[in-house]
DNA sequence: CGATTCTTTGAAAACAGTCAATCTGTGTGG
DNA sequence: CCACACAGATTGACTGTTTTCAAAGAATCG
């Protein structure tokens, strides 16, 4: 499994072999079943967790009790409550396998003596930061300026991979939407 | 004017009087007007700005030409197109001044130096970072579990120095509504 | 004061949510 | 292998919310 997570950071990074090693050294390889809770609202989240495959969401419950998805996560991508993450409060959000899969996770501290160790890892930390930073603007501008239909289709074409390994509800909720009026959606556009 | 950036920074981090003084040396002072642009849609971002006073937005202009608001920044914060900034690729926002005001900027090399120079500095551009993230996935949260008068009132008591510098169409552009929604929203809750 | 920008209002249309019911596919136990 | 349960997806009817368009009132500024 970590020769996944190797081949991953090793695309868009020069990560020195000894560096690598430590990282290697201080993995925790896991499996998890579908349907499995990895965070419970409530819980503080002190884990770095690499998804090697699966699939996995990040989402919270409102005062009425409904669920909104924050995020998807699948293979080669992080599962994280930063907030509580960085923090170290309790987390607002719940974390939950929709499938069985694989992860790698480093506890906080672990992953805090890595990035003092290793510029090369705080440098590719820092980038996974900016990377989602910008990735939640791009999703904010979309929640802002465009209806559901065109919310919609620009998740399914920007993260096609995800859309077709989540249930259409959560789409739905990651969308802002019932999933009625998502549903409607897909009727009407269905033979375009 | 550089004294409140002091203030302001050493309030959150102990910064070495040495790295402090390398901050003021290599930074540039300046005056806006009041509706006057800072960012132009299709031009490079490579500055890191600090507003000393003033209010400031980052909008951007959708295909049907209506302008959406990402965020507003008033004095003791700072004001960016992270994406442009991080890429170097030409922004798709513009960043306007909505009142006079003055503010204190670094070119992204200048910075630069100074991130790689003290890590005191560079440990609070990464906090700013963090919170900048985590302040943008509340605010997705509330863009798909909110409606537009929670969203409102959310947006008024959280940033209320930022609310009553601001016009409301502004606003509204910000919560992802329309004005004469807004409009409406005030007057149901005027005598509340 | 006049021009401009900002805010509000009304009426109609478009859009999205709710509730209840039905349909579809999947998987499990008898 | 079938029947049944269950989760997910869809549908209809209705209600509620938001947008649009056009117009008119405030407020602000030179």
């Amino acid at each position: 499994m970590f020769k996944i997570f190797e081949k991953y950071i090793l695309q868009t990074n020069a990560i020195p072999l000894a560096d690598l090693a430590i990282v290697r050294e201080s993995c925790i390889e896991k499996k998890v079943r579908k349907g499995q809770s990895l965070l419970h609202e409530g819980e503080i989240w002190a884990l770095n967790c690499f998804i090697t495959s699966g699939c996995f969401r990040l989402y919270r419950t409102d005062k009425a009790g409904i669920e909104h998805t924050a995020r998807f996560a699948i293979e080669n991508w992080w599962i994280t409550d930063l907030e509580s993450y960085i923090s170290q409060k309790p987390s607002e959000y719940n974390i939950e396998a929709l499938s069985s899969g694989t992860i790698i996770v480093w506890p906080k501290r672990v992953w805090d003596d890595i990035l003092k160790v290793s510029s090369a890892m705080k440098i590719f930390n820092d980038q996974l930061l900016e990377r989602a930073y910008i990735a939640s603007q791009r999703r904010i501008f979309s929640l802002i300026s465009n209806n559901a239909a065109e919310r919609y289709f620009e998740f399914q074409k920007t993260y096609p991979n995800v859309f077709n390994k989540v249930p259409l509800h959560m789409v739905a909720s990651y969308l802002g939407i019932s999933r009625e009026t998502l549903s409607r959606i897909r009727r009407e556009y269905a033979n375009i």
